[in-house]
DNA sequence: CTGATATCCGAGTAATCCAGTCGGAATAGG
DNA sequence: CCTATTCCGACTGGATTACTCGGATATCAG
Protein backbone atom coordinates (compact mmCIF):
# COMPACT_ATOMS: atom_id res chain seq x y z
CA UNK A 1 0.00 0.00 0.00
CA UNK A 2 0.94 3.75 -0.26
CA UNK A 3 2.74 3.22 -3.23
CA UNK A 4 4.94 5.73 -5.17
CA UNK A 5 4.43 5.32 -9.13
CA UNK A 6 7.59 5.15 -11.51
CA UNK A 7 7.20 8.22 -12.30
CA UNK A 8 7.84 8.75 -8.67
CA UNK A 9 10.89 6.25 -8.95
CA UNK A 10 12.15 7.62 -12.33
CA UNK A 11 11.70 11.26 -11.45
CA UNK A 12 13.71 11.00 -9.05
CA UNK A 13 16.89 8.77 -10.02
CA UNK A 14 17.23 11.34 -12.76
CA UNK A 15 17.41 14.05 -10.28
CA UNK A 16 20.10 12.14 -8.60
CA UNK A 17 21.80 11.77 -11.69
CA UNK A 18 21.97 15.77 -12.57
CA UNK A 19 23.01 16.48 -9.06
CA UNK A 20 26.38 14.25 -9.43
CA UNK A 21 26.63 15.21 -12.45
CA UNK A 22 26.33 19.10 -11.72
CA UNK A 23 28.98 21.90 -12.91
CA UNK A 24 29.51 20.02 -16.20
CA UNK A 25 27.64 20.38 -19.35
CA UNK A 26 24.21 19.44 -19.69
CA UNK A 27 22.96 16.18 -19.41
CA UNK A 28 20.61 14.88 -22.42
CA UNK A 29 17.90 11.96 -21.35
CA UNK A 30 19.56 9.52 -23.44
CA UNK A 31 22.52 9.81 -21.04
CA UNK A 32 20.93 10.03 -17.99
CA UNK A 33 18.97 6.90 -18.82
CA UNK A 34 22.12 4.83 -19.68
CA UNK A 35 23.34 5.46 -16.42
CA UNK A 36 20.62 5.13 -14.68
CA UNK A 37 19.72 1.54 -16.46
CA UNK A 38 16.67 3.13 -17.85
CA UNK A 39 17.80 2.98 -21.83
CA UNK A 40 14.23 1.56 -23.21
CA UNK A 41 12.40 4.96 -21.27
CA UNK A 42 13.62 7.17 -22.71
CA UNK A 43 10.66 8.72 -24.03
CA UNK A 44 8.99 8.13 -21.13
CA UNK A 45 11.17 10.35 -19.37
CA UNK A 46 10.48 13.33 -21.67
CA UNK A 47 7.03 13.48 -20.23
CA UNK A 48 8.72 13.06 -16.35
CA UNK A 49 11.45 15.74 -16.89
CA UNK A 50 8.90 18.15 -18.34
CA UNK A 51 7.18 18.57 -14.94
CA UNK A 52 10.53 19.01 -13.05
CA UNK A 53 11.12 21.89 -15.00
CA UNK A 54 7.35 23.57 -15.14
CA UNK A 55 8.33 23.36 -11.11
CA UNK A 56 11.75 25.14 -11.92
CA UNK A 57 14.10 22.42 -10.48
CA UNK A 58 16.02 21.88 -13.41
CA UNK A 59 17.01 23.90 -16.74
CA UNK A 60 16.78 22.32 -19.95
CA UNK A 61 18.85 23.79 -23.38
CA UNK A 62 17.58 22.87 -26.62
CA UNK A 63 19.20 21.34 -29.77
CA UNK A 64 22.07 19.34 -30.34
CA UNK A 65 24.42 19.02 -27.04
CA UNK A 66 21.26 20.18 -25.20
CA UNK A 67 20.32 18.50 -21.91
CA UNK A 68 18.87 19.50 -18.51
CA UNK A 69 20.77 20.89 -15.47
CA UNK A 70 20.00 21.66 -11.85
CA UNK A 71 18.60 24.78 -11.71
CA UNK A 72 19.52 25.54 -8.23
CA UNK A 73 22.16 23.66 -5.56
CA UNK A 74 20.87 19.84 -4.65
CA UNK A 75 21.26 21.20 -1.26
CA UNK A 76 18.39 23.50 -2.11
CA UNK A 77 16.27 21.28 -3.08
CA UNK A 78 14.20 18.87 -1.10
CA UNK A 79 12.81 15.63 -1.89
CA UNK A 80 9.29 16.97 -1.02
CA UNK A 81 9.39 19.19 -3.80
CA UNK A 82 10.67 16.95 -6.16
CA UNK A 83 8.01 14.01 -5.51
CA UNK A 84 5.17 16.79 -5.54
CA UNK A 85 6.13 18.18 -8.98
CA UNK A 86 6.20 14.72 -10.41
CA UNK A 87 3.20 12.93 -8.78
CA UNK A 88 1.25 16.07 -7.16
CA UNK A 89 -0.16 16.86 -3.84
CA UNK A 90 0.79 14.45 -1.17
CA UNK A 91 -2.96 13.19 -0.32
CA UNK A 92 -2.98 9.80 1.28
CA UNK A 93 -7.00 10.07 1.00
CA UNK A 94 -8.42 13.23 -1.56
CA UNK A 95 -10.08 14.88 1.96
CA UNK A 96 -6.46 15.25 3.14
CA UNK A 97 -5.05 16.88 0.56
CA UNK A 98 -2.16 19.21 1.14
CA UNK A 99 -3.48 22.46 1.79
CA UNK A 100 -7.04 22.10 0.92
CA UNK A 101 -8.16 20.12 4.57
CA UNK A 102 -11.84 20.59 5.07
CA UNK A 103 -12.64 21.83 1.97
CA UNK A 104 -13.36 18.82 -0.05
CA UNK A 105 -14.55 16.26 2.74
CA UNK A 106 -18.33 16.98 2.81
CA UNK A 107 -19.58 14.41 5.33
CA UNK A 108 -21.87 16.01 8.14
CA UNK A 109 -20.27 12.90 11.25
CA UNK A 110 -17.18 13.37 12.61
CA UNK A 111 -15.69 11.61 10.16
CA UNK A 112 -13.15 10.39 12.42
CA UNK A 113 -10.56 9.04 9.75
CA UNK A 114 -9.53 12.17 8.08
CA UNK A 115 -7.16 13.10 11.32
CA UNK A 116 -6.08 9.81 10.31
CA UNK A 117 -5.30 10.47 7.13
CA UNK A 118 -3.87 13.87 8.35
CA UNK A 119 -1.46 12.58 10.44
CA UNK A 120 -0.30 10.30 7.97
CA UNK A 121 0.05 13.18 5.48
CA UNK A 122 1.96 15.09 8.05
CA UNK A 123 4.61 12.60 8.52
CA UNK A 124 4.98 11.95 4.66
CA UNK A 125 5.52 15.72 3.78
CA UNK A 126 7.57 16.31 6.94
CA UNK A 127 10.03 13.81 6.34
CA UNK A 128 10.23 14.34 2.38
CA UNK A 129 10.92 17.72 2.92
CA UNK A 130 13.39 17.10 5.98
CA UNK A 131 15.64 15.02 3.17
CA UNK A 132 17.38 17.20 0.12
CA UNK A 133 18.67 15.60 -3.47
CA UNK A 134 22.42 16.25 -1.56
CA UNK A 135 21.77 13.80 0.67
CA UNK A 136 20.76 11.52 -1.76
CA UNK A 137 23.97 11.70 -3.51
CA UNK A 138 25.85 11.49 -0.24
CA UNK A 139 24.30 8.77 0.68
CA UNK A 140 24.84 6.76 -2.81
CA UNK A 141 28.28 7.86 -2.88
CA UNK A 142 28.58 6.13 0.63
CA UNK A 143 27.19 2.94 -0.57
CA UNK A 144 29.47 2.77 -4.03
CA UNK A 145 32.37 3.49 -2.93
CA UNK A 146 33.83 0.09 -2.26
CA UNK A 147 34.35 -0.87 2.04
CA UNK A 148 32.53 2.63 3.18
CA UNK A 149 30.05 2.61 5.66
CA UNK A 150 26.70 3.73 5.24
CA UNK A 151 26.44 7.05 6.78
CA UNK A 152 23.09 8.00 8.89
CA UNK A 153 21.32 10.86 7.17
CA UNK A 154 21.94 14.33 8.34
CA UNK A 155 18.43 15.64 7.85
CA UNK A 156 19.37 19.74 8.64
CA UNK A 157 16.52 21.62 10.84
CA UNK A 158 14.40 24.04 9.00
CA UNK A 159 14.57 23.53 5.38
CA UNK A 160 11.85 25.09 3.16
CA UNK A 161 9.59 27.48 4.53
CA UNK A 162 7.20 25.89 7.28
CA UNK A 163 7.20 21.79 8.69
CA UNK A 164 9.52 23.90 10.63
CA UNK A 165 9.06 20.85 13.87
CA UNK A 166 10.81 18.44 10.96
CA UNK A 167 9.64 15.72 12.95
CA UNK A 168 10.72 11.91 12.40
CA UNK A 169 14.20 11.16 13.90
CA UNK A 170 15.48 8.61 11.70
CA UNK A 171 13.74 5.37 13.15
CA UNK A 172 15.35 2.10 12.68
CA UNK A 173 15.50 0.63 9.44
CA UNK A 174 14.35 -2.74 10.46
CA UNK A 175 10.51 -2.84 11.89
CA UNK A 176 8.33 -6.68 11.69
CA UNK A 177 5.02 -6.62 10.31
CA UNK A 178 2.88 -8.51 12.92
CA UNK B 1 0.12 10.75 -4.67
CA UNK B 2 0.51 8.07 -1.97
CA UNK B 3 -2.77 7.33 -1.85
CA UNK B 4 -4.93 5.07 0.14
CA UNK B 5 -7.50 2.94 -1.60
CA UNK B 6 -11.06 2.98 -0.83
CA UNK B 7 -10.66 -0.34 0.97
CA UNK B 8 -8.32 1.28 3.12
CA UNK B 9 -10.76 4.18 3.66
CA UNK B 10 -13.85 1.73 4.09
CA UNK B 11 -12.11 -0.54 6.34
CA UNK B 12 -10.87 1.74 8.59
CA UNK B 13 -14.73 2.98 9.01
CA UNK B 14 -16.23 0.17 9.20
CA UNK B 15 -13.39 -0.87 12.34
CA UNK B 16 -14.62 2.53 13.95
CA UNK B 17 -18.21 1.74 14.29
CA UNK B 18 -17.70 -1.81 15.28
CA UNK B 19 -15.64 0.14 18.07
CA UNK B 20 -18.34 2.66 18.82
CA UNK B 21 -20.77 0.10 19.03
CA UNK B 22 -18.83 -2.21 21.11
CA UNK B 23 -20.59 -4.25 23.72
CA UNK B 24 -23.42 -4.60 21.99
CA UNK B 25 -24.91 -7.41 20.23
CA UNK B 26 -22.88 -7.94 16.76
CA UNK B 27 -23.17 -5.62 14.03
CA UNK B 28 -24.35 -6.58 10.27
CA UNK B 29 -22.59 -5.17 7.61
CA UNK B 30 -26.12 -3.53 7.13
CA UNK B 31 -26.20 -2.06 9.90
CA UNK B 32 -22.75 -0.71 9.54
CA UNK B 33 -22.91 0.66 6.04
CA UNK B 34 -26.08 2.46 6.71
CA UNK B 35 -24.38 4.39 9.76
CA UNK B 36 -21.55 5.05 7.38
CA UNK B 37 -23.16 6.21 4.50
CA UNK B 38 -22.24 3.60 2.23
CA UNK B 39 -25.62 1.46 1.67
CA UNK B 40 -24.83 0.68 -1.48
CA UNK B 41 -21.79 -0.98 -1.19
CA UNK B 42 -22.63 -3.95 1.45
CA UNK B 43 -21.49 -6.64 -0.96
CA UNK B 44 -17.60 -4.76 -1.31
CA UNK B 45 -17.55 -4.44 2.71
CA UNK B 46 -18.00 -8.28 2.48
CA UNK B 47 -14.81 -8.47 1.32
CA UNK B 48 -12.86 -5.86 2.66
CA UNK B 49 -14.20 -7.73 6.44
CA UNK B 50 -12.87 -10.83 4.96
CA UNK B 51 -9.08 -9.32 5.34
CA UNK B 52 -10.26 -7.89 8.75
CA UNK B 53 -11.55 -11.59 10.22
CA UNK B 54 -8.40 -13.12 9.10
CA UNK B 55 -6.11 -10.65 10.45
CA UNK B 56 -7.76 -11.77 13.57
CA UNK B 57 -8.90 -7.98 14.10
CA UNK B 58 -13.05 -9.07 13.71
CA UNK B 59 -14.84 -12.04 14.79
CA UNK B 60 -18.18 -12.83 13.03
CA UNK B 61 -21.47 -14.77 14.31
CA UNK B 62 -23.41 -15.53 10.75
CA UNK B 63 -27.18 -16.85 10.60
CA UNK B 64 -30.31 -14.10 11.66
CA UNK B 65 -28.63 -11.65 14.04
CA UNK B 66 -25.20 -12.18 13.22
CA UNK B 67 -22.52 -9.84 12.29
CA UNK B 68 -19.46 -8.81 13.61
CA UNK B 69 -17.43 -7.49 16.38
CA UNK B 70 -14.53 -6.45 17.40
CA UNK B 71 -12.13 -9.39 19.06
CA UNK B 72 -9.86 -6.96 21.36
CA UNK B 73 -10.54 -3.78 22.95
CA UNK B 74 -9.89 -0.76 20.42
CA UNK B 75 -6.85 0.60 22.65
CA UNK B 76 -5.25 -2.85 21.70
CA UNK B 77 -5.85 -2.37 17.92
CA UNK B 78 -3.04 -0.29 16.20
CA UNK B 79 -4.02 1.73 12.90
CA UNK B 80 -1.15 -0.25 11.36
CA UNK B 81 -2.68 -3.59 11.88
CA UNK B 82 -5.96 -2.29 10.54
CA UNK B 83 -4.48 -0.81 7.24
CA UNK B 84 -1.82 -3.64 6.95
CA UNK B 85 -5.09 -6.26 6.65
CA UNK B 86 -6.88 -3.71 4.25
CA UNK B 87 -3.80 -3.00 1.71
CA UNK B 88 -0.71 -5.99 2.66
CA UNK B 89 2.38 -4.40 3.29
CA UNK B 90 3.22 -0.62 3.71
CA UNK B 91 5.90 -0.42 0.80
CA UNK B 92 6.23 2.74 -1.27
CA UNK B 93 8.54 1.35 -3.34
CA UNK B 94 8.69 -2.47 -3.88
CA UNK B 95 12.60 -2.42 -2.69
CA UNK B 96 11.01 -0.81 0.25
CA UNK B 97 8.43 -3.58 1.21
CA UNK B 98 8.61 -4.12 5.41
CA UNK B 99 10.93 -6.80 6.14
CA UNK B 100 12.00 -7.61 3.05
CA UNK B 101 14.48 -4.53 2.24
CA UNK B 102 17.13 -5.77 0.47
CA UNK B 103 16.27 -8.56 -0.78
CA UNK B 104 14.19 -7.61 -3.53
CA UNK B 105 15.98 -4.92 -5.29
CA UNK B 106 19.13 -6.30 -7.15
CA UNK B 107 20.27 -3.23 -8.90
CA UNK B 108 24.04 -2.93 -8.81
CA UNK B 109 24.77 0.75 -8.08
CA UNK B 110 23.93 1.94 -4.53
CA UNK B 111 20.26 2.96 -5.78
CA UNK B 112 20.64 5.84 -3.72
CA UNK B 113 16.90 6.02 -3.78
CA UNK B 114 15.94 2.88 -2.22
CA UNK B 115 17.19 5.24 1.52
CA UNK B 116 14.46 7.79 0.35
CA UNK B 117 12.03 4.70 -0.15
CA UNK B 118 12.56 3.23 3.49
CA UNK B 119 12.71 6.66 5.14
CA UNK B 120 8.84 7.44 4.18
CA UNK B 121 8.13 3.84 4.88
CA UNK B 122 9.77 4.33 8.69
CA UNK B 123 7.44 7.74 9.08
CA UNK B 124 4.65 6.26 7.89
CA UNK B 125 4.34 2.82 9.93
CA UNK B 126 5.63 4.38 13.41
CA UNK B 127 2.82 6.91 12.74
CA UNK B 128 0.15 4.25 11.99
CA UNK B 129 1.00 1.91 14.61
CA UNK B 130 1.16 5.14 17.17
CA UNK B 131 -2.19 5.37 16.70
CA UNK B 132 -5.26 3.22 18.34
CA UNK B 133 -8.54 2.45 17.14
CA UNK B 134 -9.71 4.24 20.57
CA UNK B 135 -7.83 7.31 19.36
CA UNK B 136 -10.10 7.81 16.58
CA UNK B 137 -13.19 7.01 18.27
CA UNK B 138 -11.93 9.30 20.92
CA UNK B 139 -11.23 12.00 18.18
CA UNK B 140 -14.83 11.58 15.95
CA UNK B 141 -16.38 11.99 19.85
CA UNK B 142 -15.08 15.40 20.29
CA UNK B 143 -15.93 16.42 16.97
CA UNK B 144 -19.47 14.93 17.37
CA UNK B 145 -20.35 16.14 20.42
CA UNK B 146 -21.41 19.82 19.25
CA UNK B 147 -19.70 22.35 20.64
CA UNK B 148 -16.38 20.43 21.99
CA UNK B 149 -13.27 21.30 21.51
CA UNK B 150 -10.77 18.97 19.06
CA UNK B 151 -8.66 16.86 21.30
CA UNK B 152 -4.45 16.20 20.49
CA UNK B 153 -4.47 12.76 19.85
CA UNK B 154 -2.20 11.04 22.44
CA UNK B 155 0.12 8.90 20.68
CA UNK B 156 1.35 6.30 23.83
CA UNK B 157 4.80 5.60 24.15
CA UNK B 158 5.72 1.96 22.80
CA UNK B 159 2.54 0.52 21.02
CA UNK B 160 3.46 -2.70 18.89
CA UNK B 161 7.36 -4.65 18.94
CA UNK B 162 9.82 -2.06 17.93
CA UNK B 163 9.44 1.32 16.42
CA UNK B 164 9.78 2.29 20.01
CA UNK B 165 10.80 6.18 18.98
CA UNK B 166 7.67 7.31 17.42
CA UNK B 167 9.18 9.68 15.49
CA UNK B 168 6.69 12.38 13.88
CA UNK B 169 4.62 14.42 16.82
CA UNK B 170 1.98 16.40 15.07
CA UNK B 171 3.26 18.50 12.32
CA UNK B 172 1.11 21.87 11.46
CA UNK B 173 -2.31 20.91 10.01
CA UNK B 174 -1.60 23.31 7.48
CA UNK B 175 1.15 22.90 4.69
CA UNK B 176 2.23 24.99 1.64
CA UNK B 177 2.62 23.50 -1.11
CA UNK B 178 5.30 25.13 -3.32
C1' DC C 1 -39.73 -27.55 9.01
C1' DT C 2 -39.71 -23.22 6.86
C1' DG C 3 -38.49 -18.72 5.96
C1' DA C 4 -35.89 -14.70 6.88
C1' DT C 5 -31.53 -12.92 7.81
C1' DA C 6 -26.87 -13.18 7.86
C1' DT C 7 -22.10 -14.47 6.78
C1' DC C 8 -19.19 -16.72 3.42
C1' DC C 9 -16.95 -17.48 -1.17
C1' DG C 10 -15.28 -17.42 -5.98
C1' DA C 11 -15.82 -15.55 -10.28
C1' DG C 12 -16.80 -11.84 -13.37
C1' DT C 13 -16.71 -6.95 -15.03
C1' DA C 14 -16.79 -2.00 -15.91
C1' DA C 15 -14.09 1.86 -15.29
C1' DT C 16 -10.04 4.03 -14.10
C1' DC C 17 -5.20 4.73 -13.95
C1' DC C 18 -0.46 3.62 -15.14
C1' DA C 19 3.31 3.08 -18.08
C1' DG C 20 4.84 3.62 -22.09
C1' DT C 21 4.60 4.52 -27.34
C1' DC C 22 4.13 7.27 -31.56
C1' DG C 23 4.53 10.98 -34.74
C1' DG C 24 6.03 15.09 -35.47
C1' DA C 25 7.35 20.13 -34.56
C1' DA C 26 10.87 23.36 -32.88
C1' DT C 27 15.64 24.50 -31.79
C1' DA C 28 20.55 24.56 -31.85
C1' DG C 29 25.39 23.25 -33.22
C1' DG C 30 28.56 21.76 -36.75
C1' DC D 1 22.13 21.48 -44.99
C1' DC D 2 22.26 17.36 -41.31
C1' DT D 3 22.11 15.69 -36.87
C1' DA D 4 21.09 15.78 -32.04
C1' DT D 5 18.25 17.16 -28.92
C1' DT D 6 14.16 19.12 -26.36
C1' DC D 7 9.28 19.75 -26.72
C1' DC D 8 4.29 18.41 -27.22
C1' DG D 9 -0.19 16.13 -27.72
C1' DA D 10 -2.47 12.11 -28.61
C1' DC D 11 -2.89 7.34 -28.36
C1' DT D 12 -2.86 2.51 -26.41
C1' DG D 13 -2.24 -1.87 -24.04
C1' DG D 14 -2.11 -3.71 -19.58
C1' DA D 15 -2.78 -3.61 -14.75
C1' DT D 16 -5.34 -2.32 -10.91
C1' DT D 17 -9.39 -0.81 -8.54
C1' DA D 18 -13.89 -0.94 -7.21
C1' DC D 19 -17.16 -2.96 -7.39
C1' DT D 20 -21.29 -6.77 -8.86
C1' DC D 21 -23.34 -11.40 -9.24
C1' DG D 22 -24.82 -15.98 -8.06
C1' DG D 23 -25.04 -19.06 -4.92
C1' DA D 24 -23.68 -21.93 -0.64
C1' DT D 25 -23.91 -22.16 4.31
C1' DA D 26 -25.31 -21.07 9.02
C1' DT D 27 -28.54 -19.44 12.60
C1' DC D 28 -32.70 -18.06 14.74
C1' DA D 29 -37.90 -17.18 15.10
C1' DG D 30 -42.20 -18.97 14.55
Amino acid sequence: MLRVSTRGEYGVRLMVDLARHRGGPARSLTEISQAEGLELKVQYLEQLVKCLREARLVESTRGAHGGYRLSRAPEAISMGEVLRALEGPIAPMICATEGEMGVICDRLDGCSTKYLWARVRDAVTSTLDAISLQDLVLESDAVTRPGAQLVQFTPRAGRTASAAGAGAQAAPASLDHP
